[in-house]
DNA sequence: GATGAATGAGCATTCATTCAT
DNA sequence: CATGAATGAATGCTCATTCAT
């Protein structure tokens, strides 16, 4: 069982993988807590020992789910953040939103839960301070801080608090994408791009003339 | 104990408030499913088996607060939705919005929570069926759907596909609620009032001129 | 609730025989470990408190149900051993004990069940060196033995352990009305009746001749 | 603990067994109900994980010992029903009754309570539907039937209503152990064995001349 | 690497019983 | 006599984790 002609090596790599995509799959449909290691084992088709053998424990597993997560958005959004206007920066950065959710449904909904969760958050910290340059995961907030302080400077953002920036710019798609993930209609995603990424614009845009 | 001079009326109102109290509290910090009836218990002052006289089990206590939640909170932003200007009605929206979760931050924290999770969702589509006038938390949508269709009819709010309006309006908000509660420092949401609502009044009206 | 125009008293009887009853039906459905009190309480219509000011606790209902049954079934026998023949004598016992279980299938199916446990045995034991003449239900071997003495003397009987006698007599009509009592069709237990008279008075009978 | 030494194969089969005989020695000497996971676990020796690895739940505890216990009765009673005389065939069914509690009087005692409960009768319905050859247990009654039949038609056994066959013959026996399971003197039984048996045969024989 | 039997602390829940009103 | 809130010990069962093979 498990043996493959290409040798062990795959057959390991793709044991560790089988577990990684049952957990998510278990995650995200009963979330953490509810999940059981049995859950994942039947899932996976791995044996109770081999699950431990490649991830200390369960909180492990949902650490590196996440990592997974958050690097991948992550690594997506800050390319989006580049030498352009205000405008086309924010809608490129919406449309990946929103294109990675698209892509990455379920490791997205992982996120959303997890990122409400305790019990991710003291991992959380503790890498943040272990690593600045490994994790851009845990950046996000600060690399939209920087892209957009020229355009602040010039005027053509508005200042606010900083606490304001990332709610107003992706709280509506975060919000949109929650509520989209319960049922994933394919159009619908495509619908909401523009109107979500104009709000967001605006959102920060210094107004001109009469609104 | 548990005892108090105007009677048994008292007693027994406050052993079950008691529990709820304890519940929200235990919920609150450690999540429904860390939470341990034996945490509530001694929370709470009550013994085992007077919480299982108040509430059939665990799940109940959860299902009690969250409809507690939610009827609350829709039913102060209902009071907003009155006969004004879409920009008022918006900005009554969104300050009602911060103001109920600055004055109820445990059962908001909760209700943002338990609106992931699954352990609720099964009995929110029970109750959405079975009565729709005595549950007004659930139909928020529909309300402000109904609130808008004049403005957008005079062309003073955009239309958009249905799904999108309350994540633009409420998104921000939302997100901005969910961010502020880890710490709830006083002053942050009074000066996130005035942005809020402006970005969402702008996330939906009708552009004039020159924005 | 419970109140009659012939006043308390009534009440009071029918408070604790609708206990009694509701109990009876409890325990020959589910069995006495399986029965709770609270069974009892909403199928009698009863108070908590009320059934326990009827009855000490529920071993105390089990025994008050148990004396009663096996009072009225054993009063039933003991009055068909007269001063007759040997097969009449044993022809009237099992009718009686036929017609005893079909008028009595509630109580009966709850005795069958109750011989064959522990938790009524030590009050048994105790009720046996109390009081002999009060609980006439005990000793239904030692009258039947001393009914059949004069037979055995006189060689219409035959001589065998002592402890046989009542399988040989009973036993049938014992296992009968147990598979009987399942489902109660009325017409089987009338067809019953003759055959099983019969073996038992064989079984117990002198033979004579060439048998 | 548990360890022997040919090694793993016993000590898997052993703890197995050890809970299995534990469980027999506690239901029977406390009822199912009365039994508690601890008192099989204790007795046992085994963890309270260990015997849910083995055993679904305390119910499948059960079953399992019934359905051992029944099958092996049962087995044992059909090698009697050979083609042999009407008498030696019942006298051979008696002895064979009796010399199988006298061997396994603990899980005759178990067995003799389990028929009267309701916590098995669900699951000796769905196996008597599931497998008519693979539970021989549940057709005694059946092969008793057929067994006689023969004598029925040649007149040698008397034609009766099918439900009285069983307890006729197996009745005063059933009842006699009943009894004498409770305190198992090694004489009485075998002193039993020949009324037993001649009561038995002459409850379904034809009677023949002057009886 | 893989397997699965074994472990045992921990949990939700039950239920007979008490008692203040 | 009646009521029902309160009590808390006891129980069946779960599940993350360990470890011998």
């Amino acid at each position: 069982m498990g043996v493959d002609e290409s040798g062990q090596a795959v057959v390991t790599a793709s044991r560790r993988q089988a577990i990684l995509d049952a957990a998510l799959a278990c995650f995200t449909s009963k979330g953490f807590t509810e999940t059981t290691m049995e859950d994942i084992r039947s899932r996976s088709g791995a044996s109770t020992g081999s699950i431990y053998h490649h991830f200390a424990n369960k909180e492990m597993l949902a650490r590196a789910l996440y990592l997974e997560g958050r690097t991948s958005l992550n690594t997506t959004l800050s390319r989006c953040l580049t030498d352009t206007s205000l405008r086309e920066g924010i809608q490129a950065l919406i449309y990946a939103y929103l294109q990675w959710f698209l892509e990455h449904a379920d490791l997205g909904q992982y996120l959303l839960q997890a990122s409400n969760s305790e019990y991710l958050s003291a991992y959380v910290t503790v890498l943040r301070q272990r690593t600045r340059t490994s994790l851009p995961a845990e950046h996000l907030r600060e690399q939209v801080l920087h892209w957009l302080e020229p355009f602040i400077a010039n005027g053509s953002a508005v200042r606010l608090p900083e606490s304001l920036y990332l709610p107003l710019i992706l709280g509506p798609s975060r919000e949109f994408v929650r509520i989209w993930l319960r049922t994933r209609p394919l159009e619908e995603i495509r619908q909401a791009r523009e109107p979500l990424a104009q709000a967001a614009w605006r959102a920060v845009a210094q107004s001109v003339g009469a609104v």
